[in-house]
DNA sequence: CTGAAAGCGCTTACAG
DNA sequence: CTGAAAGCGCTTACAG
């Protein structure tokens, strides 16, 4: 029968407690009060939210989670930050959470495998979901956030069991880029693809693929090379070492681009005028005066928006099935393609949605 | 005197709870023996780790940290990321935090000021600490941390009140390149410098200003930018329009550096022959074969490291002032600058510790 | 070496 | 419209 026991002392922060007593309501109240909850009436409501805001408090989001399941924290794996697109997806990621008034926390960055251990996180922290930015297929991510019952979702790759994907339409992307190679008067075009696990470098090349056949060509060349700049560049070595070079090279990527035309410029090669290179993403470093990249630029805002929508219903009926969003992307038009005549550079049109039949 | 409520569906996943039912111990007991406790005996200890184990048991950190007042979530500040070198550095953060136990929480990204909103996730999710690597000056940061009695650790910046910090050794670094430039025959050497609320540019620029005065030169002009790949560009093409040039640009950052030579490509001046052209920071583009940029390396992983450690540090005793630590960068000389006679590209050597006295 | 109990700061049925 | 109470899943004095 001793009394009760001294508590740890506290931060000496605010808390609901210490509100409601300056309030002199219920803890409930305040609690309801603080979250606009209509069953409270709107004056107390507003003295409330006065008393909390000049007590400075902030409500710990680590027991509000504890009690509702959620934290309002978003797990985020990401590819390598080499490759500005994955450095541009976080910024814009973040910024669409902050808005909804979610955090993202990285749980992986990198070309790496995800471990389970590493996953572990998403269940530590009670995390509402996950977003997975990395192109190379992995499934420990898919196992972990099914099992949890949590949803997640994929940027710029394929789906998996139990998840959704948005991403760029990739297919059609690369068919555009086909053609407007083909209509500049293109006849050997190589490909460099990327890591051979991922979806997107596939998709693209089979875009290319398609155009090729309309027009009644094949592939040039194909070579693989991993998303960097150094497998861009090593890879437009080994395209123009043979006696018969390509007169175009469409890089999966436009890192990978880069390195193309950084290779080319070493080899004093011209771009475009002996071989035009084109690339994927639209990432800044296309825009610059070295590389004046064509190439199709991935609709990030919207697929980031449309990324957390598919996340957010799923946190509110995870019995929704996964879907896969494709975005049209937008041809951007610079120096490092020869054109067709007739089209001007910088003409950066928008894709259409939906497949385009060449005209005869 | 009504029985005991229903409780809300749980989530069915193991809890400390379960296991010690299934272990027939008390909850503490599992706690312990989970936390490597030495009080629990080994046998014990290894019969809840099974047990644990086959359960499939992830800790709730959220409860968890309710109880201890530490979350392992270190919130993070980064600029802009179409600077790769904050891509560079959150990706190296994320290496060491994770190999530490801790996890990254993304507060902010961006140029853009920190409102108090945004501080405020880090009392809401009860963060151990903050690492800010944003390079304008911002007190809201400072303010909120020590408000909370939170660690706080600089990168690439100088401490404020409260805080501790860690640079690259930037007046050393600037002084070596205004050295080497000199050394090469440069005497109009121009400086793009950073925004005016940064502590980099103006130490780099101090750097340089100490080597310039030991020749008895001094500095041909100054023109400031904003960080960014564009403002380096105009920076440029600002410089060399008046009828004198300069023969040297030292940018106070790379990716600003970058922008430089691109401008002069694009004007047709050659680099290094007519003018040469130094960066800080050595980001993965400055590698890139159109650039070759000659600049200095920042010790990112040394930073890093030794920022987490005074975090650290401070968290177990938060009465510890703050340290303020300089870590010496790194000369690597590549083909953008004309150097002395005698000095081989590629030498990268290490920058000294302490400051170099040019034997007269 | 182990257990029973209190408590971290919230939220949410339940009752009125 | 509001309150009292239970509980989320941990950890940690306290007691033995």
């Amino acid at each position: 029968m001793s009394g009760p026991k001294k508590s740890r002392p506290s931060s000496g922060r605010a808390t609901v407690k210490t509100i409601s007593e300056s309030a002199g309501v219920a803890a409930s109240t305040v609690s309801r009060a603080l979250r606009g909850d209509p069953r409270i009436s709107q004056e107390t409501r507003e003295r409330i939210a006065k008393i909390a805001h000049s007590a400075g408090y902030t409500p710990n989001a680590l027991a509000a989670g504890l009690v509702t399941r959620r934290s309002g924290v978003i797990g985020l794996v990401v590819g390598r930050l080499e490759n500005p697109f994955y450095a541009e997806l976080i910024e814009r990621l973040h910024e669409v959470l902050a808005a909804r008034g979610k955090r993202a926390m990285v749980l992986h960055v990198g070309g790496t495998a995800l471990d389970e251990e590493t996953m572990r996180a998403v269940l530590k922290y009670q995390m509402d979901g996950c977003v997975i930015a990395a192109a190379p297929l992995d499934s420990t991510a898919a196992a972990i956030c099914d099992q949890a019952g949590l949803p997640m979702v994929m940027i710029n790759r394929v789906a998996r069991v139990h998840s959704s994907a948005v991403s760029c339409d990739n297919q059609a992307g690369g068919r555009r880029l086909g053609e407007l190679l083909i209509g500049g008067g293109h006849r050997r075009i190589a490909f460099v693809a990327g890591r051979a696990d991922t979806s997107t470098s596939e998709q693209r090349m089979r875009g290319l693929g398609e155009a090729l056949a309309t027009a009644g060509l094949s592939r040039f060349a194909m070579v693989r090379g991993s998303y960097s700049y150094d497998s861009g560049f090593s890879a437009a070595r080994n395209l123009v070492s043979g006696t018969i070079r390509p007169d175009a090279i469409f890089a999966a990527n436009d890192i990978m681009a880069c390195g193309v035309i950084d290779a080319l410029r070493t080899l004093e090669i011209a771009v475009p005028d002996e071989i035009s290179v084109v690339g994927f993403d639209d990432i800044r470093p296309a825009r610059w005066a070295s590389y004046r990249l064509t190439t199709i630029a991935q609709p990030m805002e919207r697929m980031v928006d449309r990324a957390l929508d598919l996340l957010d219903q799923r946190l509110g009926d995870p019995s929704l099935p996964g879907e896969d969003v494709q975005i049209p992307g937008a041809l951007k038009i610079r120096d490092s393609a020869r054109l067709p005549s007739g089209m001007a550079r910088d003409a950066g049109e928008e894709m259409p949605a939906t497949a385009i039949v060449p005209a005869d």
